[in-house]
DNA sequence: GTAATTACGGATAAAAGTGTCCTTAATTAT
DNA sequence: ATAATTAAGGACACTTTTATCCGTAATTAC
């Protein structure tokens, strides 16, 4: 559904959200280790994720890093779609048509209008917070690392 | 949510199971015109089509063009998805991990199932033949000129 | 047959996506 | 101040996607 860099910035941002505070930041090697992401590619997505939307924070030097405040981690895992600039996955058509509408429809768009609004529905109610703690309940994963 | 090559697949196989009949053939500018794709890269779609999954059929020369079998029309949607070798977004996890499961699922799993499913039944249920008999009633298009 | 038409197939190219590497800047510890 | 650590930023490279062009093969009309 999404690019390679929105689903590691997806990662990248449950991970720093479950870990990262301003006493305690992460560095980008722990993060790619953690959720199984190339390092320097990683590095340039947590660069585009505090620039657009402000969805993380960081700071260099010794003991600097990646964090989160805790307002931040209230927002949706929308905001990160946005910073990414993908959200417009949700808003388009099966057939690619930019013109699909309810006055002049693809033949998808009816049957799929109901599930597309599922998906901004759970993309918009699901914040980052609640994914971190399925992650520290141990009740979900962010790697692919056996079980 | 797909590529655009998938994309132009779909468009144009909706427009050739309306118009095309082995007596009546399409050729590929009037497809390409009628369903807003560029002309020598649908050409090529439609090879792969015709070849992966014998969705379409074909024959070069005068009064050749394109066209589908009343048994391919009646088809789910899926098999060009399967042609494109695009199907497996449909199984894929939104955070992109390889080994996500209900025994290690990532934290989006579970309220994405639901919805990963719906658009399984959907492209598993509706056929060809269903979508372009929508755009011979009038009630669906495949461009995006103005109604 | 010859000419005309149409799809087929290969080569090529531009753009976007994915990824690495290296230098610079910022911060901290000594 | 100096050295060490860490993110920031730019340059570069590889791959995939998207797209065009052109010669070839197949078919039809004459």
């Amino acid at each position: 559904m999404f690019s390679k860099a929105t689903e590691y910035a997806l990662r990248a941002t449950i991970y720093i959200a479950q870990k990262g505070t301003e006493e305690n930041k992460i560095g980008i090697d722990e993060i790619s280790a953690a959720i199984d992401s190339p390092q320097s590619y990683t590095a340039k997505i947590l660069q585009l994720l505090r620039k657009n939307k402000k969805v993380i924070r960081s700071v260099s030097g010794p003991n600097g890093g990646f964090y989160m405040t805790e307002q931040a981690k209230k927002q949706s895992v929308r905001v990160v779609l946005e910073a990414m600039g993908e959200d417009d996955v949700l808003e388009k058509c099966v057939l690619g048509l930019a013109k699909c509408s309810a006055s002049k429809p693809c033949p998808m768009h009816s049957k799929y209008k109901v599930i597309k609004e599922q998906l901004i529905e759970l993309f918009e109610t699901k914040t980052i917070q609640q994914l971190a703690d399925d992650i520290i309940n141990g009740e979900g994963f962010i790697n692919n690392r056996s079980k």
